[in-house]
DNA sequence: ATCTTTGTACGAAGATATTCGTAGAAGAAC
DNA sequence: GTTCTTCTACGAATATCTTCGTACAAAGAT
């Protein structure tokens, strides 16, 4: 299935992803740091994501907890290939390029990336032996 | 000034990056190849992306000529960082290593890539040395 | 027991994006 | 010139997303 919240839903799942299982007031709380927002709009959102089963509520008690459905993994991989299939064309150097270039990345991260790059190239050089 | 262009200007823009100076004929052959539409609709979508700035037109003849406004480069950047900023928190190690991950990369993209890290690494411990 | 607070449900307004039909101008074909 | 095709303009229907007000139930405070 398509994994394809929209603007304000990854907000929510933002949150949620932050805090594990929560209330809407929890969320809400959350939110009016950087927005605002009534706790109505908050709250009919989470029920719309419920609906769609990006997030799960337990209704036992009064004050329903939610959790999220969809992993920040699975939004990150759905929101990366829509990245690549539009403007990216297929380009991932283009894209890791400019995404380093962009967003500085410690030195921490760059050891990272070299590292699984080595890795990447071995694997890649194995895949072709096997052509 | 912000570029956020909605998902079917993307498509549009990804025509006319492809075609550069084109018609709206030109654009909606192209759109119709792998969805179905009607050229009013592909026109529409045109004008208002003229109305925004996204795309210059040249209506000196009848049939009207656009080029975009927005390059590739902004929308990526644009994009990325939007992607940032949402499902990637900051991390971008995350990002990098998932792109890799998913979208093969040929070895010239991955030489590129290894290339820009020693030329990135060596421009991080200057900066370093001047703190 | 009554009042206040805190919660959910729900409808509907508002905002934005998408789609298309119709009208009429400009050329091209005859 | 008349007809046919191709183009733009534009209004309006539809769809989707976002926001909020109101109603009402449950729990807590006094």
């Amino acid at each position: 299935m398509e994994i394809k919240p929209t603007e304000s839903e990854l907000e929510i799942l933002q949150v949620i992803w932050k805090l594990g299982q929560c209330t809407v007031r929890d969320v809400h709380e959350e939110l009016i740091k950087s927005k605002d927002a009534g706790y109505t709009t908050t709250l009919k959102l989470m029920q719309i994501m419920a609906d769609k089963g990006l997030v799960e509520r337990d209704t036992n008690a009064k004050t329903h907890l939610y959790k999220a459905l969809v992993t920040r993994g699975q939004a990150q991989t759905s929101a990366l290939d829509k990245l690549m299939d539009t403007v990216f064309k297929g380009s991932t150097a283009d894209l890791v390029i400019q995404a380093l270039g962009k967003h500085r990345a410690s030195s921490d991260e760059i050891d990272a990336i070299k590292n699984y790059l080595r890795q990447f190239e071995s694997q890649e050089s194995r895949a072709r032996d096997q052509d």
